[in-house]
RNA sequence: GGCUGGGUUGCAGAAUGGUUAUGCAGCGGCCUGCAAAGCCGUCUACGCCGGUUCGAUUCCGGCCCCAGCCUCCA
């Protein structure tokens, strides 16, 4: 039975989809002005492996994850920049798209964009106002009256009156509450706009999740995710509009991800600690990151340390060496025993380093019965399934093995110096022998000798 | 201050009321021309104080510490 730590009630729980066999999932994606950083990369990861164990589980799913394409960071960004939006925001999709497709994260179903669905945010925010939620400031603003929504702060277990103290009255503002939220804003010259009843302006940053959201999967639907620092106050936000223009429950379980950290702190924009997926891939491969990422659990905090993405790397070079020498099987056969295991771990709130854990009981005894490869390829299938299912192990194990030159010697430099060695060793010229492993060695290769044959890796 | 997570062996990181997590690193052995890889064996735990229990790292209470949210942020 599949549980779910959901959010919202603070528990695991058991999980039904409200459609039997069908699964409907919303991820906040990216507001994109900039690179995406590991922490977007997490989210990423994280709900495509969910993704992928739901449609192995034999769920039929849906995923949308949506892309915030207007809002004030945007705005600003494109003024530095002296570009146009659009060329911006494109310009960052690619590079999203480029960042997610080689840390393996398959596309989502749908990818909605604010820009593109702007009559259902304006038909939304039109039934907030009449339903008496919203209402228009002086300003040219329109504002949610959190007041009149009674389960205000539910997700995030606050009362509107712990959260009054805290809150901040910004110069000029026209909120009859300090707590409101803007559902649109009044357009100031120069900017972006649409034409609304309200007058040119464009939407506010929570809007938009609820309008698509509910749009692509309807009023209400199976999980919401997203990083841990959107439970407030954007989902408490979208709780707020959904529930109120609906009039329907909004979201079953809410899924939230615990945050990279860099020295035990926050990796975030506004601190400036952060590396963006592609300084990380210029020194780690996209698979090492993935493994890296799935190595914790999804909830808990995730401290990046190039010790530790080199400990993914070392443990995911044990699990490819295993499947090297192995020719491909197409069955399991007699390796039910690691699935139920591996699907008892995932079943327990995709507990991926549980799931890892039996990919190397597998590979214990793949090695285990050495040169007997027969025996053992059927071990081989099922760790590669099961590696599939976490978006691992997918590659060539000695395209992985081999790693990409670098700066160092490319393949055939290295093979040259192989070939080398292998002769010297013919002759049992083993002083010349250890000198060329040593100074290939010295160059990040390393040799191994099976019989007389010698394979070559990268460190 | 309020709220939410968390404190596990050298590092990373799970589970669990009594019995091996797992990976990396260490140590001993096997294998090897020597290595590497692999296999076998092995060492280092469960923030503090109480309570429940035959027995608690695991449940309960209190405390300390860390991170995050309460303001844009995945």
């Amino acid at each position: 039975m599949l549980q779910i730590y959901n959010s919202f009630s603070r528990q695991k729980e058991a999980f039904t989809p409200i459609a039997p066999g069908q699964v409907r999932l919303y991820v906040c994606g990216m507001t994109v002005y900039d690179y995406c950083h590991l922490g977007h990369a997490r989210v990423m990861v994280v709900f495509d492996m969910v993704a992928r164990y739901l449609r192995d589980r034999g769920f039929k799913v849906t995923y949308i994850r949506n892309i915030t394409d207007i809002d004030d960071k945007i705005i600003n960004r494109a003024k530095e920049n002296g570009e146009d939006i659009g060329a911006l925001t494109a310009r960052f999709i690619q590079a999203m798209n480029e960042d997610a497709h080689a840390l393996g994260v398959l596309p989502p179903d749908a990818e909605p964009r604010a820009t593109q669905h702007m009559p259902h945010i304006l038909e939304m925010i039109g039934t907030l106002l009449e339903k008496g939620y919203a209402y228009p400031a002086k300003n040219g603003d329109v504002y949610y009256r959190v007041r009149q929504f009674k389960p205000y702060g539910a997700l995030s277990g606050k009362t509107l009156d712990e959260l009054k103290i805290g809150a901040r009255v910004e110069v000029g503002e026209a909120k009859d509450d300090p707590l409101d939220f803007v559902l649109w804003k009044a357009a100031k010259p120069g900017e972006p706009q649409w034409d609304s009843a309200w007058g040119p302006g464009r939407p506010g940053w929570h809007i938009e999740c609820s309008a698509m959201s509910t749009e692509c999967l309807g009023s209400h639907f199976d999980i919401h995710g997203g990083g841990m620092d959107l439970k407030f106050p954007h989902h408490e936000n979208e709780i707020a509009q959904s529930e109120a223009a609906t009039g329907e429950p909004f979201v079953n379980t809410w899924m939230h991800v615990g945050f990279v950290q860099l020295d035990k702190e926050k990796m975030s924009k506004s601190l400036g600690n952060f590396f963006t997926v592609r300084e990380v891939l210029k020194r780690f491969e996209p698979e090492v990151v993935r493994y890296f990422i799935l190595g914790s659990h999804y909830r808990s905090p995730l401290d990046y340390s190039d010790d530790t993405l080199q400990g993914a790397k070392s443990a995911l070079t044990r699990l490819y060496l295993a499947l090297k020498d192995l020719t491909p099987a197409r069955e399991g056969g007699a390796s039910a025993t690691y699935e139920e295991k591996f699907q008892a771990a995932m079943d327990d709130d995709f507990n991926t380093p549980g799931a890892l854990a039996v990919l190397f009981e597998l590979t214990r005894d793949i090695n285990k019965l050495g040169a007997d490869g027969a025996a053992a390829a059927p071990l081989g299938a099922t760790l590669r399934r099961l590696g599939g299912v976490l978006g691992l192990l997918q590659s060539d194990p000695r395209m992985f093995l081999r790693g990409s030159a670098d700066d160092s010697l490319s393949d055939a430099q290295i093979e040259v110096l192989v070939a080398k060695r292998s002769e010297a060793r013919r002759n049992k010229n083993w002083g010349e022998s250890d000198r060329l492993r040593d100074e290939l060695k010295a160059q990040g290769v390393i040799l191994e000798d099976t019989g007389s044959q010698t394979t070559w890796r990268r460190q």
